[in-house]
DNA sequence: ATAAAAAGGTTTTAAGTTGCAACTAAAAAC
DNA sequence: GTTTTTAGTTGCAACTTAAAACCTTTTTAT
């Protein structure tokens, strides 16, 4: 049924949310990097599309690039200029920011975005974005549970002696992704 | 290939993304939901748990209530105390955090968080957040690209015409439901 | 019944962050 | 060679955060 990590790993940093938000939970950072991602490249621009000052956007891009999420390149045929792009790293943000943008659709705005975003392959809506067990069901708050790595690990063991093969590699299959 | 919005519609509010950013953007506000995910419901569980002060702890929670992510209800058998629940909005909020802390692991930490997070049915790990496309494939930056909705119509209109049902009920299915 | 402790806040104050406007410095355009 | 563009930096007022002390109500212990 329900859900309840043991709390002592919730302060120490056995979670990597914490983590996460040292460097993507800033203010103005998701705003950055939706900019970034629909072209923008330099900082004049960055400005002039989210609503930001000066100072405080010079002291994000520094940050982000720091971070690893975006690279800082002096432009070669304009050497005024910067090109501000996302990393792989900064790239890999996309489903956090559309999760989060979606989020919004349904409870804030209450609409759909215009535009929207597509496969370029088909041209069709992308889907909404939800947390999927390993076959592919949608899962709730109510579905989920925590278990212990060394558990999960004895489970996978014990699988493979008395049952077929192909949920075992399956499993492990998720476990590396994850852990990569 | 690419991807580049309207950017008229950047600024302005067509995108959601600021509007999610206003309600759950705050500094403290994701360690809070993390924390009633995992059961904590009552002001000084919330204090011990993240290294929050009392202030701005009490503050954000009159936040979250009043944006209806949490909801706030005086204990019946012993009238001290207050509950905090996750709304359904808050839960919602779930793959949002899920994502966040799964690229945590990826790129911060560098590896996957104990205990796991896993679906209760057969207790195996849940897969990673992705973006998909409506026939599930997993999409990256450069597969993606932003349609107007009025294409979007006029395309699901004309092949209703030249081709299967099948696909146009999809799309009408992922438009309601991104709507909704 | 009275005192102590627990729960959920509020208040005060110092330190840090934000945002605006003005300034600078280098490169490019005219 | 003057002006414009680009990417910053600096100074300052307004706001936000964090830590500690305080307050109020309710419960438990004596």
């Amino acid at each position: 049924m329900g859900l309840k990590e043991d709390l002592s790993s919730l302060a120490n940093d056995e979670c990597s949310l914490p983590a996460s938000l040292e460097v993507i939970g800033e203010r103005w950072c998701f705003m950055i990097l939706r900019a970034a991602l629909n072209g923008v490249g330099h900082f004049e621009g960055f400005l002039s599309e989210i609503g930001i000052a000066r100072n405080i956007l010079a002291n994000r891009l520094t940050r982000m690039v720091d971070a690893g999420i975006m690279s800082r390149k002096p432009c070669e045929h304009d050497k005024r200029k910067v090109e501000y792009r996302l990393t792989e790293k900064g790239q890999d943000l996309l489903p956090t920011m559309i999760a989060m943008r979606q989020w919004g659709e349904r409870w804030e705005t209450g609409v759909a975005s215009n535009p929207v975003l597509c496969d370029s392959r088909d041209r069709l809506p992308i889907q909404d974005l939800g947390i999927r067990a390993h076959d592919d069901r949608i899962l709730v708050m109510e579905d989920l549970c925590w278990i212990d790595e060394a558990e999960l690990r004895d489970h996978a063991a014990s699988d493979s002696n008395d049952r077929d093969d192909i949920n075992v590699r399956h499993l492990k299959t998720i476990g590396e992704s994850t852990a990569a």
